[in-house]
DNA sequence: CGGTAAGCGAGACGGTACGTCGCGTCTTAAG
DNA sequence: CTTAAGACGCGACGTACCGTCTCGCTTACCG
């Protein structure tokens, strides 16, 4: 745990300090969620000065924000070769992410603090879902120049209803099936007068 | 389980100021919102002591929770003589109660707790939009026998998406158009190859 | 006063439920101190409801009063054949009172209220001091009439000095000797140069 | 025990809200008294938090001992050139002390605290009352060297004698003359056959 | 002997104050 | 100039008590 890199005379405390902090963030999120999370808790699990946070952050949200966007993946595009096999990839890809409790938590995080504080939703739209979203284009481009689906079908609007879909599986999650057939049959249904999806 | 017997001995609960305490919660929630409203700003407004809010509730989001709670409205069915029709209503519907302050600050306050509280979630997923979503079967059984569109569409399916595309449209608002205008497009995207929409 | 007309229509007051406020307020006075002890706590302990005791009494203080004035015994008038003996009978009755737990705590109490409450400091000197400083006039008319001491000798001073040096010793305990045998002392200071003492 | 070690770390106690803090106190003591003065009205008056006060005090009772505690005047040795005249200097000074309604409330508070607490009145014995004892002794003294006084005469007998009379003076105040002349009236009569009053 | 009026237990009510907690800022000494 | 530690002003929280106010019931007497 104890890693004593101080070889380094240009990076000495403040690195370890900033990494303490995110990963105390990130553990008491999982653990006891955004409102009951303190920044006293923080700095004691940190072991770091209230100074240390707020000389980064001018808030909670913002720190809160950050920890989670140091956790942001790389985005992915998965090329399987037809549209309906890379957009399972993205549903297999995603159930795995809201399995986890600490995807689960995170996504909680988000939505609730998101719908009430239109900053953070905004932060979060540009860091994550923009990407994903022009990630997407790329999928939805080959499946065009491969013919599967018509060049009018606009990406942003399937990834779209795609993303809402798989939100409201997570808030409101069914109860005669899993997560992920859910979004897969609501996106077959969706999708199956537009492309030949085997 | 419950025995409503009103023959518990003492003085019983004033209807009078439980009334005012929904009242004023809900008319803060629509001023401040939920983080700047205090509980002594309620009882200020409701003229009530703080005791007699807490005798009923434990903590202010219970409070909040049924104060929303209450205001539920009945179920609409609309008939407009068309499928998109009948969509388009409940769209605009459903715009005038997302446009107007207290909606917005319900609906946040349900995603926000909903996310977090799987209670919460099962309870409201029952009680609002279980019984939507069985209208809307009957919207959509009217627009099969016109013809409009095939038996083998579900109508949980179409509730579902849309239901999902509203909430997704609330908690990242589109930059580009209205909510109204988003959350029509994507309709008329997903319907444009199931059903003749004009 | 102590014989109210009878004759009130409708239901007596119950003479159980006031015994049993006055007993728990007495129990409640020893266990917790006056400050700590609530009016729910007593109603609870007396098996009484709130109604009943503040019809009786208009607060708190009151009920307390009277609860201290329910136990006043009667008073004593020593007659030992000399003053010293009647003094120090006088002594023996205080200290015994002194001593048990419930005479303690009725002291330490009524101090402590008489001090920052003046009706409380009235009332309990014209119950409860007034009667034995009469008392005593007349054990030190008698040793006058003995010619034990000069009839130029007021009662009511020597009363007051000996009540005043029981108080301080009960708030400020000797340290090298028992209460009782200070104010023995003191007393005898006081008065052997203006009595026989033996 | 404890170490009075300057070098804790953090942000040392602010002395100007500690000052601040205990003039508010015992401003509002006279003006409103114990009972009526609320911590919240303290915070206001003094420009602080709650929280500096609670990091200081855990209780208000804490805090007004320490703010009485804190204005403790210098201990005086009258020197008029006779025991009377040293006495009743002493009593004109305690009956200003009594006039003045912080001295009452003061006075009000000791006794109250004290009856019902043994380590506030050891406290308070050893650090107010006892200088003061030792600081009559030398007037006595001078008395005896005067020859005004016989030399058996205990100087603590007589200091306890008039403290337990001012301090019932105070409880229960007379009602025919002033609570100076009644103290002087009674040292008067204790000491008459002692010492050569006038 | 049945009506009426007050008393009763229970417990809810409007207030006021309490002591705790959290946020974001400020102030030390140490490095 | 940055840290860790921790005090600060502010403001909301939920609890405890007070003294008052209904409830639905006794319980005595009086006509």
């Amino acid at each position: 745990m104890s890693e004593p890199n101080q070889k380094r005379p240009g990076r000495p405390r403040s690195t370890k300090s900033h990494q303490a902090i995110l990963q105390a963030t990130l553990d008491l999120l999982i653990e006891v969620g955004f409102n009951h999370m303190s920044m006293d808790a923080i700095t004691a699990r940190a072991g770091v000065g209230k100074t240390t946070i707020y000389r980064r952050y001018t808030s909670k949200e913002e720190l809160v924000a950050d920890a989670i966007e140091s956790l942001r993946e790389e985005v992915e595009i998965p090329d399987t070769g037809s549209l309906w096999g890379d957009i399972d990839a993205l549903i297999v890809s995603a159930a795995q992410i809201s399995l986890h409790p600490l995807g689960r938590q995170t996504v909680t995080m988000i939505i609730s603090t998101a719908s009430s504080n239109p900053e953070f939703s905004q932060m979060y739209w540009t860091k994550y879902l923009q990407p994903r979203r022009q990630a997407f284009a790329v999928v939805l481009n080959r499946a065009q120049t491969r013919g599967e689906i018509g060049s009018d079908v606009g990406s942003d609007l399937v990834f779209d209803t795609m993303s809402s879909i798989m939100l409201y599986a997570l808030i409101f999650p069914p109860v005669t099936e899993s997560w992920e057939a859910f979004v897969r049959r609501v996106m077959h249904f969706i999708l199956k007068d537009k492309v030949a999806l085997y």
